[in-house]
DNA sequence: CGTACCGCCTGGGGGC
DNA sequence: TGCCCCCAGGCGGTAC
């Protein structure tokens, strides 16, 4: 399930590696979300170059000559692999670009939840607002204060569902949500209106940490996160609680337990997470 | 308005 | 071996 991390991996190895490629043909193997105008998917594509990659929460935006702009999203499963011009679909290809140096961009998503949409740059700007994304984490300006003016936008709400909203918080997901939870020790369900200011800026901490660290491994392929080579991340050996419901926590001995919250499994220690 | 929750989609794993 | 059911979850849409 790629989050901050995995995005940013994909992000910095497709700029390094197609940055500046024209793209000179399209196959599209199946509809795209969000682009139902097939015809125009593939018009508007060919003969573009792509600019530079880049990323926005959880959002990959391919920057292209005539001020267009394709943006995807991988959901759950959508991978983007790069190959050489020899290397056929398999059957959860779903689009592929064509592009200068004998490469090949292969759009591939196995559950169909991501999407591929192309939009003027001037449409992307409106997409943007809408989402209303929140601060990135990464970035410096993300500070403590920052942190706590946006989680009392919520102050009703759980912790836990709190951290997955992108418009408190961009690019957080369930793996990195209940590791910084759990590094913390505040619990799941806790309500944003009782966390103290410690309890913020200790969150706070540990969300930077964490989504750092897990860039630096590549990222988490605890489930099946490949990379544009697909390569898997490494950030799965270095998880504390995601995936461990019914082990002990390595803090207290405690047996983890497991909840559903929203329809997501949540793992956390009933006893050191408070 | 804030908050919670369904459903999209498929492959993999457990139970029998 | 095969069949059935459940699980994974980002997030748009919708209900309350």
């Amino acid at each position: 399930m790629p989050e901050l991390p995995e995005v940013e991996t994909v992000v910095r190895q497709l700029n390094s590696a197609i940055a500046n490629l024209k793209i000179n043909d399209v196959q599209v193997y199946f509809g795209i979300r969000n682009q139902p105008e097939q015809k125009s998917f593939i018009s508007t594509l060919v003969g573009k170059t792509i600019l530079k990659v880049e990323r926005r929460a959880k959002v990959i935006i391919f920057r292209l000559s005539d001020d267009m702009t394709m943006v995807a999203h991988l959901k759950m499963s959508g991978k983007f692999f790069i190959h050489l011009a020899e290397v056929k679909p398999d059957k959860h290809t779903h689009v592929v670009l064509r592009l200068d140096n004998d490469k090949q961009l292969f759009w591939h998503d196995v559950r169909k939840f991501g999407y591929l949409k192309i939009m003027t740059n001037l449409e992307v700007d409106d997409w943007f607002l809408n989402k209303n994304f929140g601060p990135e984490p990464l970035l410096d300006t993300f500070t403590p204060a920052v942190f706590k003016r946006q989680l009392l936008t919520r102050k009703n709400a759980k912790i836990k569902n709190t951290l997955l909203d992108q418009s408190v918080v961009a690019g957080v997901g369930n793996i990195y949500d209940i590791e910084a939870l759990w590094l913390a020790k505040i619990h799941p369900l806790r309500v944003i209106n009782t966390l103290t200011d410690s309890e913020i800026e200790l969150l706070h901490q540990h969300i930077v940490a964490i989504l750092h660290k897990s860039v630096a491994a590549n990222g988490t392929s605890s489930d099946d996160f490949l990379d544009t080579s697909k390569k898997r991340g490494t950030f799965q050996d270095e998880l504390k609680v995601y995936g461990k419901e019914n082990t002990p926590c390595p803090r207290c001995a405690t047996i983890f337990t497991k909840i559903k919250l929203n329809g997501r499994g949540t793992v956390f220690c009933p006893s050191c997470q408070i």
